[in-house]
DNA sequence: CATTCTGGTTAACGCTGTTAACGGTAAACG
DNA sequence: CGTTTACCGTTAACAGCGTTAACCAGAATG
């Protein structure tokens, strides 16, 4: 088959119902309603058993939708950030991190789906669809542009266990690590450090595993916040500038 | 009804086929089937329907053996801290810790259903059971015992967000608080953030959302534990001690 | 002894994922 | 251009799910 493929007809008409069966799933859930192969082939005027024409089974549908509503929210968090300046990495990546925490509150269903749904290790499809997280490969990026301004300190390669060298070497979780320098992927060892300690929080506010007055008053993802802050070499006034920022985010509507 | 009453014959019998149906119902889920209303009575020789004469509905069920894997796997915990003498709560709490993720690695299934399980904040049965978790409480106390010992910081009531003083000094979450000084309650803001940290990283490994070497190398578990050491005002000796403590635990098949 | 309440039954509804067998139509090939 | 093939949909059916309604035996209660 050749690389480069004109797309015929037929191929059009195939990516366009797979696009559609996609976009009615995500619309199926956000409508509040139980995401079933039935019920998407209902809304499309189709039956169920053609689904099966372009997706193997349940799970994979709930994979792909996974994957569509974390592009969305990403558009939403970059958007979020895009109220800041582009050269201020840190007011940015304090932006997106508040967006996450709304998108995750409000909409509890799909961020259960997108981020506390069980990966059983085994299965490598489903695994090179969590590698290609959108919002993964944003948050690493933003990352990265305040390390080049801050030069935040990172464990160099040879303190790091062996194995956890491995995995920054070649990255199987969602990171845009291409573009950093070998010797630098210790960074990644902060990512991983800082994104868990974000996702405990939202994920215990998001499933409600927590007293609800913590989630009213954001005072517990807000002190996970400003913790992150210095070692992330945000310190002194940038501090206080970004903690306000944070404040002032947390109460937007 | 009488307050004190002695349980007649048919009382005896119904508690006794309702403590079945949720043995049963953990049985079920411990051998790797999926837990339903039918499955669980075909197991005990009935019929569905019966069961809805002692549960309301399915996710009564599930929450059911929600309560009762945690009341089993808190027992793991105890049994795992009871290793390091009673006087030693640091130990014991970092011995527990290990055996929570360890827990949660081995039966990704019921850590799930016990604490990523979503919760709706209007149902206010679900929540009364989620304040009685077993686990929650012993973590708490432990948390407790490290203080009466260290003495390490926690903020006053009055440096609290008045909504989160609130929480603080009358908890909806699972902790054993009513021993605690109305004065120490800030000592649950300390147990709130350490908690979060720890369920990031846990639920993080057992949902699979991180790289499995990552998972191999306990790195990032350890990395999270240390860090909370010396908040809990386990320095010097204390820390080089509990940080050999944790990878000797760590290491234990 | 008569009555009521309890704890089970069967039947049925509507929903789910999934497979098998079949058919029409569009593309590909000789 | 005609034939074949492959694709994409259909219907029918299976096994399972949670849940409700109607019913009924037996135990506890008056």
């Amino acid at each position: 088959m050749p690389a480069l493929h004109q797309p015929t007809r037929r191929e059009r008409q195939r990516e366009a119902t797979y696009d559609e069966i996609v976009r009615v799933a995500t619309e199926l859930l956000t409508d509040g309603a139980e995401l079933s192969l039935r019920a998407v082939a209902a809304r499309m005027g189709m039956t169920a058993p053609a689904l099966y024409r372009y997706v193997a089974n349940y799970q994979e549908l709930v994979d792909l939708v996974a994957f569509e509503l974390d592009k969305a929210a990403t558009q939403g968090f970059i958007e979020a950030a895009s109220r800041y300046p582009a050269d201020d990495p840190a007011a940015q990546l304090c932006a997106a991190c508040v967006a996450f925490r709304r998108w995750a509150l409000s909409k509890p269903r799909e961020f259960a789906l997108v981020f506390a749904n069980p990966i059983i290790s085994e299965d490598s499809d489903r695994r090179e669809l969590l590698t290609l997280s959108t919002s993964g490969h944003y948050f690493t990026d933003l990352l990265y542009q305040i390390w080049e301004r801050t030069g935040f300190p990172f464990p160099a390669l040879d303190d790091l266990d062996p194995i956890v060298r491995d995995a920054v070497l070649n990255p199987l979780i969602p990171a845009k690590a291409e573009h950093i320098a070998t010797a630098d992927r210790g960074l990644l060892w902060v990512y991983m450090r800082s994104w868990s300690a974000l996702y405990g929080v939202v994920t215990l506010e998001s499933t409600g595993h927590c007293d609800p007055r913590i989630i009213q008053s954001a005072a517990l993802f807000k002190a996970t916040m400003v913790d992150w802050l210095e070692p992330l070499g945000l310190v002194g006034d940038d501090k206080a500038r970004l903690v306000a920022l944070l404040d002032a985010e947390i109460a937007r509507g």
